[in-house]
DNA sequence: CTGTTAGCGCGTTCAA
DNA sequence: TTGAACGCGCTAACAG
């Protein structure tokens, strides 16, 4: 039935301690013998079995990811980011969605620890005590991807908001807005938003409006940034999502004003969705697939006990010039 | 240092079996040994190890999913609802990027062999022979995902794409359109998008005009749609996803045309896209969501030996109507 | 209702 | 350079 590293020990004629050198490259063993395992495990198309391998080596390379949630584009982006890198070191990914609740994220660890994982991506809002508990309990490597971690105590890659919430602010300055308003969630829903906001503020010395989007979706946003803007004069928005600045454009439009002339609109992250707007929308850039690559490289290093330079990683946001501004 | 099953028995004075009994329920245990197990669990903090589990039972409650690009926002849908599914019936899955290259889609499934997956979920664009035969050699139950199998070997979920074109075909007809083009990848590139069309193609009599948007981006799309609209008179356009939707749009738009007034465009899909385009785009709407939650559900029918009335579900389309038409 | 005993398929000493 | 033997942590008969 299955094939196992006995039956190829059996078809070369060797013990399977010899096989198994072969499959892994631990020893040095007889070009001849070798090439007979070799052979015996293509004619009889043996697969070495994973799960009885991550047993005796107490290895399973396979690395858990867990995000808030995949359908978005900004996470499927990541996602990709972090599977390419994990191909390319031989990982498989378990891939989790947590929809950012605390307590699903901490069990999830626990899971994850159940199932063995070498290693851990986490994405999240914000870590609370509770998520470097399970870390430490579960004593699986972690990298923090994307994710505000304010005492750095676990090993992170991120951008810094604050500053890309500064450049946003001084870029619009620069083109001539005196009235800037940020459209963001509602306070608390997303750390990033936030501290890309309180990066703003400092940088505007206090005169920033905010809209509160919500939830942050597009069409829960539009109606309150219309209202906002037949309330308010406004020269320019920042949005803190590509989602949210879409709809920021559109309510411009719909009350009758042009974008970029009356008011300048931009936004973060840079998605796909940037381009595919009227105007087309100038961004802070986030670079979103190296996230993942770049996580899922550390973790690699921290797998195998390579050298590593820094245990926080921060990438470089930039801003996009486009037509909107 | 790592707890095991052999702890809690001896912490709860019973044999290991016991243990094993109540962590899987698998026969009936007296109340107050069971009882004395369970607070040797919490007490000594025991996770039982999936891995060794796995050996043990050959079951590991994993799933491997396939697919061509999760950073497409209707295959990080479909992902979603795989997962969602896979959570509620306790499986896990474990998710690789395909890029559509078939020797790459025929390695993974023997990967996933090695990894002892439970079952596949699989989605790409056209089975080869080359697929069947990987999945008969692994021997683990398949389930295709948004997929065409014209011979309907493996069991699957999916839509009517002939259909859905002809209702988008009749869909412009009814609207008064009689000159429709196409706009749609390279012929080859994606079978959806080809059956879409030929499905079109026969409700237009042969009338149809098609647009070809090479590799389907956005920006690649645009010129070419604006080209062909300066070259030929058409008053209604249908394409092969949402974001050559938009690009039709725009490209209307940029010829000096109105959207519906002299042009009207409609696309398949309904990703998030559809409503953020000035006018809101009119859909044939995929049941994204549901391709993964009910291919999973397939799934774990399969798995647990459960009836199943039917091995290729087909899930309805609908036309979604809005100011783009 | 509970305990004993075999494996599951492989990595890894330790000898030879 | 190779083989024998043990153990990874657990499930699943089989007894009792």
């Amino acid at each position: 039935m299955t094939v196992t590293i006995y039956d190829v020990a059996r078809e070369a004629k060797v013990s399977m301690a010899t096989v198994s050198r072969v499959l892994n490259g631990t020893a040095v063993v007889k070009e001849d013998t070798k090439q007979r395992v070799l052979d015996a495990i293509a004619k009889l198309g043996y697969r070495p079995n994973a799960v009885a391998r991550g047993l005796a080596s107490k290895r399973t390379r396979t690395i858990g990811v867990i995000v808030p949630d995949v359908s978005a584009a900004f996470v499927a982006e990541v996602v990709r980011g972090i599977e390419d890198i994990a191909t390319m070191y031989d990982y498989h990914i378990i891939l989790t969605n947590s929809d950012a609740q605390v307590q699903r994220e901490v069990d999830l660890v626990g899971t994850m620890w159940e199932k063995q994982v070498d290693g851990l991506i986490y994405m999240t809002n914000r870590l609370e005590k509770a998520h470097i508990d399970a870390f430490e309990q579960a004593q699986i490597p972690v990298v923090l991807c994307s994710t505000e971690d304010p005492e750095r105590r676990i090993p992170s890659v991120n951008v810094d908001n604050r500053r890309a919430g500064r450049d946003a602010a001084m870029y619009l300055r620069e083109k001539g807005c005196h009235a800037i308003a940020y459209v963001t969630p509602t306070p608390g829903m997303s750390v990033l938003a936030d501290r890309r906001g309180s990066g703003m503020e400092s940088s505007l010395e206090g005169r920033l409006m905010r809209v509160d989007a919500k939830n942050g979706r597009y069409e829960t946003a539009l109606p309150l940034i219309k209202a906002f803007l037949q309330e308010h004069a406004v020269d320019g928005i920042v949005a803190a999502t590509d989602e949210l600045g879409i709809a920021a454009i559109h309510a411009v439009q719909d009350v009758g004003k042009r974008v970029p002339e009356d008011v300048k609109v931009m936004a973060f992250d840079n998605t796909r969705l940037a381009v595919m707007v009227r105007p087309e929308m100038t961004v802070v850039a986030q670079p979103m697939y190296d996230f993942g690559a770049v996580s899922m490289r550390l973790l690699t290093k921290l797998l195998l006990d390579e050298p590593v330079e820094s245990y926080t990683v921060t990438l470089q946001h930039n801003v996009v010039e486009r037509e909107s501004t």
